[in-house]
DNA sequence: AAAACTAACTATAACGTTGTAGTTATTTAA
DNA sequence: TTAAATAACTACAACGTTATAGTTAGTTTT
């Protein structure tokens, strides 16, 4: 009913000009003290408030931030918008959210759409198709035209910008080790395919602990799994293939899963096989959700803390906004740090 | 570097005025071919696309649609999201999410941030702490300011505009006939304070349904849970009174808890204590999310269709912004559905 | 008392678009 | 052959704001 007053309807109401009601609102001191009263006791009254898109056009800049990420129904995901809202908010800008559904073709239109003109700049983790492909002339074109991106976990080496990343190398090494401490020799790595670039960098940390430590790499304890979506009968498939292996290494003592569904699928195969958790094997995920905290027994997971990835990232894009000068890319390395449960001990 | 084209550009570069490049970019019939196809070319040639904020200013609509939810870490209102998204996407808008924190303060400074021209409509589930005050001013004043709101899930019949639910005393009955029909006769309820919309309203839907069945109630047989933040003390908390009653009334065979999180906490109690399930007790909760999942035994949950509720609400939105005239408000259902796993048979 | 200054305003342009209302030539009708 | 019609454009205003550059009237300086 009531529509937002604008500086003209003031302007008119009170017979100002609309630069002296604007320069008003502003406490400016060209304005005299009479007109200064009255005009912004008026707009107080009215709940006059600046038309934000009209000052976007002005000003060349929406205050607001695009955020792209692969999938929502994610812990990690979660956590660092929550991170990147909390931030944003405190700095004054708005975050708009995109979901690439893991899909290079719906990463390329979200960042077309966003970048007409919605957004001062980008937060993107990229999809696994995009990763796969290795195309990104549609984060290249975006860069070129000015509009800043920060990259956070999935990143790719062939885009120069900012990024914000956890060393997953260290992460794996020191899940590995944890194991490794509790006197562990057999240890089962359960990751992805090389190409998506995280599950590659656990896989190198893996190998890496246990060559430090002594401990001959066994291939046959690493088993890669195909991520594509996690429908149910690819849950039941890794179930099998850890089962299998299980059966075909008796000696197994610890299992290192590179995320927390694959953790919680070897809890479930070792209970099956009553298998005792964490006495004969130990397990430990990585990413510290909801699944690890509520899995019985609960889970060791390395913690990749979302939150302050999502922090640092809305950081890092806020200071290259105020930046016009440019300033060189950096890569942020967010430390992990490991959260013991039952499952290890 | 290469900063966007603008239509004043193209019309300095071409020889032409502005008003010739916009409408020969509408491919209108004023223009001569000759110029329309010169344009046209040069606009994709250095790949022209106009400005949106320009665009909301003149047509005073931002085809953004704001969404507030209580927290992000939840797999019910992440689905919600994905629903809303998409549909959203589909018909040309873009999704701004806010975060509320279970918080009003935060809720109202959301709003306000929104409503300052960024959106044209939003989509709100109100938190705990609204729900609880009973103030609902915020939302008053932004569908005076013409405005539409959608609430879902967390609603309040003191609030006059669209909503989408899903019938919270129909799903906890037909969760408790389940476990009924499975021929269950002593439930224990886990439930939160009343003020909880959907947690009062599943505890009637969880009486109705006894009282259909000529169950008398039993009112030991009800935990009402204080439902603050999920802190780990005040789940162990949680796990105590389930554990209490549990020692209390021996002769319990089944259990409905209205969300996962109850549902896991008593699926953990019930093992510590070597009652087998669902043999003993058949254990059912409400909320179709990850926890329920990858539980063991998986549990039974209430499915409330979260991305249905997301599309049904962005849809009633987006219908309400192209109808001037106004409809009269609606208030949509969306049926709930009971998937059966391991917890209950 | 003319020149310089200042206080308190207003006009204008610009951000990028688009729709309406002109303005030219050129062609057609009477 | 003059008026009317048409094709192909351009000018202008408006959306809401702000910064820059005026414009007044009144006050101070000399």
């Amino acid at each position: 009913m009531k529509k937002r007053i604008t500086l003209k309807q003031i302007a008119k109401e009170l017979n100002y000009s609309i630069s002296t009601v604007s320069k008003a609102l502003k406490n400016s001191p060209e304005i005299g003290i009479d007109a200064k009263t009255k005009i912004q006791a008026y707009a107080k009254l009215y709940n006059y408030k600046p038309n934000n898109v009209a000052l976007s056009l002005k000003n060349r800049k929406t205050k607001t931030i695009g955020v792209i990420i692969p999938e929502m129904v994610h812990y990690f995901f979660a956590k660092v918008i929550i991170g990147i809202e909390k931030f944003a908010k405190k700095n004054g800008y708005n975050v708009i959210i995109s979901l690439s559904n893991e899909s290079f073709e719906k990463e390329v239109i979200n960042i077309e759409t966003l970048v007409d003109g919605q957004i001062d700049g980008l937060i993107i983790s990229l999809s696994k198709e995009t990763l796969l492909k290795q195309d990104f002339h549609h984060i290249h074109e975006t860069i070129d035209l000015d509009i800043p991106i920060i990259l956070f976990d999935r990143i790719s080496s062939n885009v120069y910008c900012d990024k914000v990343i956890i060393d997953d190398v260290e992460g794996a090494k020191k899940a590995t080790n944890h194991l490794i401490k509790n006197g562990r020799k057999s240890i089962l790595l359960i990751t992805t395919e090389d190409y998506v670039s995280v599950g590659n960098l656990r896989t190198t940390g893996y190998i890496q602990a246990l060559k430090e430590n002594n401990i001959e790499l066994d291939t046959d304890l690493i088993i890669k799994v195909e991520d594509k979506k996690g429908t149910e009968e690819e849950l039941h498939n890794i179930e099998e293939r850890i089962n299998e292996v299980l059966k075909l290494k008796s000696d197994i003592d610890g299992i290192f899963a590179v995320n927390e569904i694959y953790a919680a699928s070897a809890l479930k195969v070792l209970k099956k096989n009553n298998i005792k958790i964490p006495t004969e094997v130990g397990v430990i995920g990585f990413t510290d959700g909801v699944i690890s905290r509520f899995s019985d027994p609960s889970l060791t997971t390395v913690d990749q803390h979302g939150e302050k990835i999502g922090k640092q990232a809305c950081k890092l894009l806020i200071e290259r906004l105020n930046n016009t000068n440019n300033i060189p890319y950096q890569t942020k390395i967010i430390e992990t740090s490991i959260t013991i449960r039952e499952s290890s001990k």
